[in-house]
DNA sequence: TCTTGTGAAACGCTTCACAGCA
DNA sequence: TGCTGTGAAGCGTTTCACAAGA
């Protein structure tokens, strides 16, 4: 029985990210079969976790026999929106927005970063590989004009919120947030946080001090 | 009544992280007091929520007034062992590990990067910030020479398990990992990891395709 | 009256155990 | 025999509701 996207615990959609990676992995090493036991054992969980995990979606395998593992990648990248290009606007040319545009795997697994926006003259015009970096004062306009839903703000926690509000004017649909700070969003927006600090403290948390 | 770091869930010790976030802020405004009402408002969550979590803690709140703004971000800092600063060693100084050393947010909330290794002949021996990018055949005397417990992957996918192997022959206790790939990791080690692909996955599950 | 601290209930995720099939 | 798919049990987290106390 296919469940759809509300009914799917948050977790287990997590997981399936991770089933998908390494499956890549897998399939990148040969093995063209394998089985909810030997998924388990790499990824060091529990395999009665994964099969569960895909029953929510669907019925995949073989009894007796395992799962096809190019078939389970062309599956879970439907079921994940992972089967079509992405297109991106990047607020923030920074340390680290200069080095998502610089990194060449975003591309690769269909995360397109065609708009990239900054409030320092001395960056807006510069062009980083094939995107010219424009007034964040254009964002609105901009955004628009190219149909982009998803944004990327790595700016300063300062402009965080501001830059926020403009992107949802703007008709921004999701969020991925490296200012370490809370937003404020409507409920219909999505936001994915990635807080270093944050993910720095909950090493140390663990830590003998 | 206190427990200690095992009893606690996971999920609990990341919200003290946000919470600790959001009172740095609440004391720059100039707020002396708040109750579980008011932080629960701005973080959109439930105030029994905040209330239990405080509790596996101890007791910091007074009845029928609130709770002390400093005192709960003193108290936070030292729960989350926070309040000492982190030294770390950095793996992979390309566009994510430079942007890290170029960071000094990181240093401001006591996270000092004081190592930095490479593999490129083009970046040993360059100073970034005040410092020297090192050999990586050189990890472990340095990391044991230095003393440090924590230390950041952000090499290339490819290295990225020679690297936290080399890492935790060095005595490393915890691990922040930038290498979207799963980690083989012995359980006394620590690993957080920050995968920008997976973030971005969570992101467009949820939007309208 | 107001807000904390907390047992107990409610809820949701994980794990188990086994029927169903190849 | 071997592995999947899944209802049900087990378990941990969240939320409720209220006693305690300023």
């Amino acid at each position: 029985m296919t469940l759809k996207h509300e009914d799917v615990p948050e977790e287990t959609m997590e997981r399936m990210l991770a089933y998908l990676r390494e499956l890549d992995c897998i399939w990148r090493e040969g093995k063209v079969k394998f089985s909810s036991q030997t998924l388990a054992k790499v990824l060091h969980t529990n395999p009665a976790q994964i099969r569960k995990d895909f029953s929510y979606f669907g019925e995949f395998g073989t009894r007796g026999v395992g799962y096809d593992t190019k078939q389970l990648i062309r599956e879970l990248r439907a079921i994940l929106n992972l089967d079509r290009t992405w297109r991106l606007a990047l607020i923030g040319v920074g340390n680290i927005g200069s080095a998502l545009l610089r990194n060449p795997e975003l591309k690769r697994q269909g995360f397109d970063i065609v708009l990239a926006f900054d409030n320092s003259s001395r960056r807006i015009g510069k062009k980083l590989g094939n995107i010219m970096v424009e007034d964040v004062s254009h964002l609105r306009d901009r955004i628009r004009e190219e149909g982009v839903q998803l944004a990327v703000i790595a700016t300063p926690v300062e402009c965080a919120q501001d830059t926020a509000d403009a992107l949802i004017q703007a008709g921004i649909k999701g969020l991925l947030c490296f200012a370490p700070c809370h937003l404020d969003i409507p409920d219909e927006v999505r936001i994915v946080p990635i807080d270093i600090p944050m993910a720095l403290g909950k090493l140390v948390y663990h830590m003998e001090v």
